[in-house]
DNA sequence: CCTTTATCTCAACTTAGGTTGAGGTTTTAG
DNA sequence: CTAAAACCTCAACCTAAGTTGAGATAAAGG
């Protein structure tokens, strides 16, 4: 039996992602799906799991490059288990740590430039803070925003 | 006297930000320069505070769109002084509480996520750390969002 | 004076994470 | 059976934050 198949307007609905995203996903190898008779996709139920994984990861700051190396560890011919899902939030949780880590001496840093009304070059600890999670990425670091409201249309 | 004015090499060489990056800051409105007789830019002493305080922000994930809006409020014809950019540094440090808190969240929820390895789709409370919830504190998190069709987060 | 080095402007390219639209096919509902 | 809704591919476009390169000019050094 084929259990569940998922069309990818299905998924969008229950993922809450546009269908375009999802076949940019696919491109990008983060998930992937069968096709029916007239080419359609057709998704195994392990793809909700995916998109919610790939959500997730987006508001810790993870990108879509290191979501799928982290992907790819994944079992290949297998729906993952909870364990294999367990060792990918794990390695991630030490991540996030990290960054939340960072922001904080940041923001520490910031305190002591309010007041001393610094925060100007060199001999200024904000400008020297440690740029070890910022400098890691490639290129600019995006940091998800999670307050702003303001968007553009 | 004009006390010191500097080239744009100069500001380069001691900011540690390139030639090309303080163009482009300047057709953003972050930094403006006056001209010598041979059309080339002259910086005022305090473009190297402005950007030192670019580069903190930007540290901290506010986007250059959302430092010029700072910007706007500093004084236009008076190089700002210490109160003027402590006003920046508060607003800024509440920002980035608020993101780190915002962070901290989504940790814990990944950390209840490894004990269950869930990580999924809507019973996964990871998956329901909505942005709202960075905004306001504890109450009733909506376990239900409507799965409507495609919409962007 | 002549050669480098520094700048100038303007346009095009880059990466990330998608979205939008055109033009064509398939499925589903009435 | 027919119309509408869903889906397909492919290419172009979008924002952010810059970088790169071409072609021209200015300033500095020897």
């Amino acid at each position: 039996m084929k259990s569940q198949e998922f069309s990818v307007g299905q998924v969008a609905a229950r993922s809450g992602v546009a269908v375009s995203a999802l076949h940019f996903y696919e491109r990008k190898g983060l998930i992937t799906a069968g096709r029916n008779a007239g080419n359609r996709r057709r998704y195994g139920a392990d793809v909700l799991r995916r998109v919610a994984v790939i959500k997730a990861a987006q508001k810790m700051g993870i990108t879509l490059s290191e979501i799928q190396q982290a992907f790819s560890a994944l079992p290949r011919h297998r729906a993952p288990d909870k364990k294999d899902w367990q060792q990918l939030s794990s390695a991630w949780h030490q991540q996030l740590s990290e960054r939340i880590d960072y922001l904080q001496r940041l923001r520490d840093s910031l305190t002591g430039c309010i007041g001393c009304g610094c925060l100007s070059m060199h001999k200024c600890p904000m400008y020297n803070a440690d740029d070890k999670l910022a400098a890691q990425g490639p290129g600019p670091v995006l940091l998800d925003r999670p307050i702003n409201a303001s968007q553009k249309s």
